[in-house]
DNA sequence: ATAGTGACAAATG
DNA sequence: TCATTTGCCACTA
């Protein structure tokens, strides 16, 4: 099971995203050692440390769509602000094209 | 303790 | 293509 090591995992590996790039839940899962739905719980309770920032809004379902949709509408257009303002396209449908997924991609 | 749920994902039907 | 199922880990009621 997770542990504090695979949450600053997770986080470390998030804060590795570079601007203007995007990773799946599952990627990072895979690269931390954890399942995507821990990654997912893991961001959900991510806070801004202020001098390390998760960026969490880099990380997005496997087919690039904003799960996070589903559960805040405007979770999802802050999201997608972040995103946008970092280059990253983000379709009106709420899916991120694979050719901003880091190389760790599915 | 059991059941339901969630910012997931891949496999089936 | 859409809907369901299963595996996954942790949380909440």
């Amino acid at each position: 099971m997770p542990t504090e090591s695979d949450f600053a995992a997770i986080y470390a590996f998030v804060r590795a995203i570079p601007a203007g790039r995007v990773a799946s839940y599952g990627d990072v899962g895979a690269a931390v050692g954890v399942t995507a739905r821990t990654v997912g719980w893991a961001m959900s309770v991510a806070v801004d440390d202020g001098e390390n920032p998760v960026p969490w809004h880099r990380v997005v379902g496997s087919d690039g769509y904003l799960r996070i949709a589903r559960r805040s509408a405007e979770l999802k257009a802050l999201q997608q602000s972040l995103l946008e303002a970092e280059s990253v396209i983000v379709a009106e449908n709420g899916c991120v094209p694979r050719e901003f997924f880091a190389s760790y991609e599915a």
